[in-house]
DNA sequence: CTGTAATTCAATCAATCGATTGATTTATAG
DNA sequence: CTATAAATCAATCGATTGATTGAATTACAG
C-alpha cells in the first residue's frame, strides 16, 4: 500500500515550489530542495523520478484546484445585473492583489511560475494554459460580457487582457513598483487603494457611465468597510 | 593599446544578451555563449572577468542608450496640447508593441531581462531602475499629465502603471496570449489592432471625453495609413 | 625586419551537478 | 514474534560547471 503519511513527498513539493518559483529551474539544485524539505537527495528520485518530474509535479500542484480559491477568484458564475457584475469585478481585482501581502505567498509562486513558463516554455506550458489560463480567461470574459453586452468575443479578449495586464504588472514587477513609486505593497491599505484605482480605470476603460462607476466604487468601499469591521470583531 | 576591433567582445555581448534573456543566467553556460559568439571560453574571462560580470555588462548594454530609440519611445518632451499629447500616447503604444515583430528582438531581450530581475533581483537591479525605469516612468507621467492636468503625482503613477501593465502583459505573456486568443503577434496588423485597443481603453481609463477619444484614434489611424503608404513607396 | 603588448587558444583545475546504488530503517500485515 | 514492503539513508557515479593556466598567435610601434 502507498497509503502512508507522505510527509516527505509533500515537503519536497512545498520546498520545490518555493525555490523554483523564486529562482527558476536551473538555479536550484536537488540537494537544496531536499535540505529545505528536511529530506534526503535520493527521496526526490524515489517519490518523483527526477528533478524535471519534480518540477512538473510542483507546477501541477500550484496550478491545481487549490489555486482557484487562492490566486484567482472563481468567475464561472456571474450575476447578469451590471451593478452586481461591477461589484464582482471589483472583488476580483481586490482578491487578485490581496494575496500578495505575505511574501512568498501562493499567489507569488503561481505568478512567478507562470512568467517563467512564458519566458521559456517547458512541458508544463500546456497544463498551465488548460488548467489555469483558459478557465480564468473564460470567467473574466463572462464577467466583462455582463458589463459590456454588445462586445464581441475578440473585443472581450482585448478587454480581459487590459484587466489582467494591470493585475499582473503589479504582481510581477512588485520590486520595481515599490522602488519606483515608493509604496509598500505589503501594506493592505496601499494594496487596496491600488486595487480601487485599477477598478476605476477599468470601469472607465470599459466605457461605462461615470455615475455607474461612482456608485459601484462607493458601494465597494462600503463592502470593504463592512469586511474590515467584521474582521476586527 | 586596447584600440582593436573588439569583435570578440561585442560578439560575446550579443550572444550572451540573447541567451541570458531567453533562458536565464543559471541555465546558460559560458561555453554555450562562447560557441554562439565563435569565441574561446577563456575570452570571457579576458574581456569581462567572469560569467557574472559578462551578465552585468550584457544588462547594461541592453538598458543603455540604444534602448531609448528602440524598446521605448522617448517621452521627455511632450506637447502641452492634449490633442497632440494623445497622438504621442498612441504612438508610444504602437512603438512599444511594434518592435515585438521579429522574434528575439531587442525589445524582447530588454523585457525578458527586466522580468528576470524582477523575479530574482541581482546586482543589475539598480542599474535597470536608474537607467531605464525611472526615465521612462517620468516620461510617461509627463505625457499623462498633459492629458489629465488635475491629477496629482500618486494618481499619475497609478495611471502609468495601468498603461505599462497593458503593454508588458502582451510583451511578457506573448506565448500565452497567442495560444489563448488564437492571434499571431508577429502579424503587424494584429499587433497594431491590439495597440489601438490599448489606446482606446487607456484614453477612456483616463476619463477623457468620448468625442476627444474618437477624434484622437481617427487621427492616429490616418497617420498610420500615411506611414504604411510611405513605406510602400 | 625586431620587440612588445594584446589577444586567442587548447588543456586542465576543483567544485558541483543530477542520478544511482545497495544497505539500513521504518511501517504494516499475518 | 516473523515476513514483506515501503521509505530513507550515506556514499558514489560520470558529466558538466565556471575558472584558470601557460603556450601560441596576432597586431602593431619603432
Amino acid at each position: 500500500m502507498s497509503e502512508t503519511s507522505g510527509q516527505t513527498r509533500s515537503a519536497l513539493l512545498k520546498s520545490s515550489i518555493t525555490l523554483f518559483s523564486q529562482r527558476g529551474y536551473a538555479d536550484v539544485g536537488i540537494r537544496e530542495i531536499a535540505d529545505a524539505a528536511g529530506a534526503n537527495i535520493a527521496s526526490i528520485k524515489y517519490h518523483f523520478g527526477s528533478k524535471k518530474d519534480l518540477y512538473l509535479a510542483a507546477v501541477a500542484e500550484v496550478m491545481g484546484r487549490n489555486n482557484s480559491e487562492n490566486a484567482w477568484k472563481d468567475l464561472s458564475e456571474v450575476p447578469d445585473d451590471p451593478r452586481l457584475a461591477a461589484q464582482e469585478l471589483i472583488q476580483f481585482l481586490r482578491h487578485s492583489l490581496k494575496h500578495l501581502i505575505p511574501p512568498g505567498s501562493s499567489v507569488e509562486s503561481c505568478s512567478s511560475l507562470m512568467i517563467r513558463e512564458a519566458l521559456h516554455p517547458s512541458e508544463a506550458f500546456d497544463s498551465i494554459v488548460e488548467n489555469l489560463l483558459i478557465p480564468n480567461n473564460e470567467g473574466l470574459i463572462n464577467l466583462l460580457g455582463k458589463l459590456v453586452p454588445d462586445a464581441d468575443r475578440p473585443h472581450l479578449n482585448n478587454l480581459a487582457g487590459s484587466v489582467m495586464g494591470q493585475i499582473m504588472h503589479i504582481r510581477i514587477f512588485r520590486p520595481f513598483v515599490e522602488r519606483l513609486r515608493g509604496v509598500d505593497l505589503s501594506n493592505p491599505d496601499q494594496l487596496d487603494q491600488m486595487a480601487m484605482h485599477i477598478a476605476q480605470f477599468t470601469l472607465r476603460g470599459l466605457g461605462l457611465k461615470e455615475i455607474f462607476i461612482f456608485e459601484a466604487i462607493q458601494s465597494a468601499r462600503e463592502t470593504e468597510a463592512q469586511f474590515v469591521q467584521e474582521n476586527k470583531s
